[in-house]
DNA sequence: ATTATCTATAGATCTATAGATAATGC
DNA sequence: ATTATCTATAGATCTATAGATAATGC
């Protein structure tokens, strides 16, 4: 049942999409080997040739998110991008949505291969939404700083948006209040 | 081998304590019931007894250690507990520290009873540290939504730094970045 | 000949339950 | 008599491996 080395290459990266949208929903430790590869389409004893371990694929499929995030937000300007992301739209769809948030409290009980993988994510998108090239060096490391607190800041009000109990109306002001106090403090910068 | 009345209540709150720390160290599917029952002194088959469910002990275990932490920062003021929040200190202790940052992704795929105990554990915090009796209605709005704000925006830092590698630059340049950014946004207010 | 995938399984671990034991509390 | 705790185990699930199969790639 061999297949060709670019289809095993799409089969690999399909199953690592996959793993990167189930651990999002269910937590790292929330789905194993075997309903990985069955959500993917494939039987789990071939796992084993595509990946060294269970941990492996929790590096790549961490890596595999936050350049999907890279990605998507590249090139929005900030109060697009915290409208976007301290929405109830993103705060209910937890499989496609921010890594850092589904999956950063997770992330600290890892290994260091995943914690690798989130802080090059980060890095990358410090690269995407950072200073621009000429920028003094003040002026580089002020921007650099202010999109390290923006982030965190909008990932813990997701967080704890998405800890509070479905529907409930704190749940909702958790969105709100972050989002209208970061969306202030870009107004007072700019 | 039965116990006292007082003595099975004791056990039941060794065990709930016990369970607080460990869950905060590993995550809620980080550690099972026979692991967490002899962390405390006993043996797995008692667990029953005292809960009906793994998912009840989690519930009550968050409730635990929300309530610790409303009572650890009654009484302190606002730059005195971002800057111990945001401590080296606190991100290296996950096992006595927050237990939203150290749960609050975790909760998000749990029971609503363990979202609720979060969210009741949320607004103790909010009356322990929220507006005076007294104040107009407006102020305690204002009050309120600046108070949840700021524990989003230090949870997020707390939970993005514990992401990333150990003793890496960027663990604490999130710790950084984002305690001056609340402890200046704190002054503005003032 | 190599190798991606499949079937089958080993060995560990997890939640929950059943039944025995022994000390409390009536 | 009640019940907190213990021993033992059922049944499910999890990571990882072994060996067979069949199509690719030399």
């Amino acid at each position: 049942m061999k297949v060709t080395k670019a289809q095993a290459e799409a089969n690999r990266a399909l199953i690592v999409e996959t793993a990167s949208q189930l651990f999002r929903e269910r937590g790292f430790d929330g789905i194993g080997v075997a309903d990985l590869m069955a959500a993917a389409g494939f039987t789990h004893g071939g796992f084993y040739k595509h990946f060294g371990s269970k941990a492996d694929l929790m590096a790549e499929a961490a890596a595999c998110g936050m350049a999907r995030t890279s990605v998507l937000s590249e090139g929005l300007d900030a109060p697009t991008f915290v409208r976007h992301y301290l929405s109830r739209e993103h705060r209910d769809s937890r499989a496609t949505g921010c890594t850092m948030a589904a999956l950063g409290g997770d992330a600290a009980r890892q290994p260091e291969s995943v914690r690798a993988a989130f802080a090059q994510g980060v890095e990358q998108l410090a690269t995407a939404l950072g200073p621009r090239q000429g920028d003094p060096d003040a002026a580089a490391a002020q921007a650099r700083a202010r999109m390290l607190d923006t982030l965190a800041h909008a990932v813990g009000a997701l967080v704890m948006s998405r800890a509070c109990p479905d529907d409930s109306p704190l749940a909702d002001e958790f969105l709100a209040v972050s989002r209208e106090a970061i969306l202030e403090s870009l107004r007072q910068r700019a």
